[in-house]
DNA sequence: ATAATCTAGTGGTATAGATGACTGATAGCT
DNA sequence: AGCTATCAGTCATCTATACCACTAGATTAT
């Protein structure tokens, strides 16, 4: 009865439309490229930072929500569902779907570069460049990245500084083939991954990471400037593209005084748990 | 066209219709309670697993998928999707959705209890008691918790051991008033987690996670039979009930040398990345 | 030969609706 | 009072379909 009218809205008489339908909250923009199910997560998440919605009641149903703002459920509960996904609120069948209070740190770790990773805590990144080179991989090395035995690597080793102060050295590794002329273009003060997404539209989606935990040599405390035998976090990490390609080696040792990790961990519901797990 | 022998072969003749029209993989079951998408989700699964599909070639398209397997499309995008999270595969826009080839290694990190992690590594886990009693929490398990300032905590603190091996030591503060009778009905050697679930419905589905590195004390270093002043893991977790409630407040020591953490981390994409980010 | 256009196949988004299952409250019965 | 049956509201799943955007190859026009 009503989609007679949103189909002309979109076409013809928005503002009419927008003011007698829309009237408690701006319209969606359905010609803007933007999908309704993201522009509904973004309106939910505004109410629900700006306290529309009582932490103790539900909000509003799917249907209800649905019907108000001129959209099909499923294009609702889409957005609801990433919205539960991120922990922000949490579903019950029968009963409604409800704000979380779960405390949302900043600084959740994803695939970010130093770089990146630095700004999101709000300081300034810099390198000093150690070394880089181009050289045969070490096994370790050559195994991760599925190399062949006459393939050479790019080894690009750096002090790292966020305000100044040293952080951690990293050892970055990548096959010469991927991205032939680094070692003429890539400015080793700047971000490798922004170099390798804007020059070679390499985008890293996925890392595998292993921390472990051990002592300053006498070299690597010297760079970061701590006593030698110091505590220090030993990182390993490996990035892949969406292929499953391996594109980056890492090892890196940063100062176990000005570095912490900060995880969130998520209880995996049935999707993959009830079976197989892991191929 | 087709909807009505669906219907009809839920309801009267399946087996006439599973073997006209499932003829090469096994049929959907369609009354079992398990979601379609996700028996869907599973098959796939199995078929990459077992190499039915190349990698280097797309996967069925979801078109195809859905009418041979008699589903809508939007229920086979449902599993293509999840799978597509889980990093199994990858679809791109236009040309089909491939095979991920990145290495799933066997323990990401989840929500896991030390009893449940130390069995999915291959161990057995087990606890030596130190400490166990009711007492007023410390002001940062106070605030962590949010408790008001009368709330009594629950204080157990134990040795962990997998396979009769120390591996660290745990101190882990309960609200009270959660569990009144938890200090007469646990058994401070076996599974917490477990215990919460069982006797209270206390399932924790989210944890924050601070990890830093540190010295083992004398009396940590004695406990875990390592050198004082070992490098060592610290950890704070606070962990929460879906509602956001927190519910344990955990501080742990962990030998540097025994133990390591295995973490998957992906680029998040456009879905919150573009804007607010954090509530 | 080169460039522009068309077209078929693909995944991405969205619609309008149906069914099922769970919850909590109400009404009626014992 | 206590129990049971019913019912409305809600989330969960699924269907059938439509249109869009993108890709790659074929066709056509220049």
């Amino acid at each position: 009865m009503l989609e007679l009218d949103y189909a002309s809205s979109a076409g013809v008489s928005e503002m009419l439309m927008d003011q007698q339908e829309m009237r408690n909250s701006s319209p969606l923009y359905r010609r803007s490229g933007i999908p309704l199910y993201h522009q509904i997560q973004q309106r939910l998440l505004d109410q629900i930072q700006s306290g529309v919605f009582k932490p103790s009641e539900p909000i509003p149903s799917i249907q209800k929500i649905a019907t108000r703002m001129g959209v099909s459920q499923m294009t609702v509960r889409q957005a609801v569902k990433s919205l539960c996904e991120l922990g922000v609120i949490y579903s019950k069948q029968g009963k409604g779907t409800f704000i979380s209070r779960i405390k949302l740190e900043r600084d959740f770790r994803q695939v970010l570069s130093f770089s990146e990773e630095t700004r999101a805590r709000g300081a300034t990144p810099h390198s000093r460049l150690i070394s880089f080179r181009i050289q045969m991989p070490s096994r370790e090395t050559r195994e991760a990245l599925a190399l062949n035995h006459k393939e050479k690597i790019f080894r690009l080793r750096r002090v790292r500084y966020a305000d100044s102060l040293p952080m951690g050295i990293e050892c970055s590794c990548l096959p010469v083939n991927l991205c032939p002329d680094l070692l003429e273009t890539f400015d080793p003060e700047g971000s490798l991954y922004q170099k390798l997404a804007e020059q070679y539209r390499i985008h890293l989606t996925v890392t595998n990471e292993v921390i472990e935990v051990g002592k300053a040599s006498d070299e690597e405390a010297r760079l970061m400037q701590i006593a030698p035998q110091s505590p220090v976090f030993l990182f390993t990490r490996l990035s892949f593209l969406e292929s499953g390609k391996p594109v980056e080696h890492v090892k890196s040792v940063y100062r176990g005084d000005r570095y912490k990790i900060v995880n969130r961990l998520v209880r995996t519901k049935r999707d993959l748990l009830s079976s197989p797990l892991v191929i």
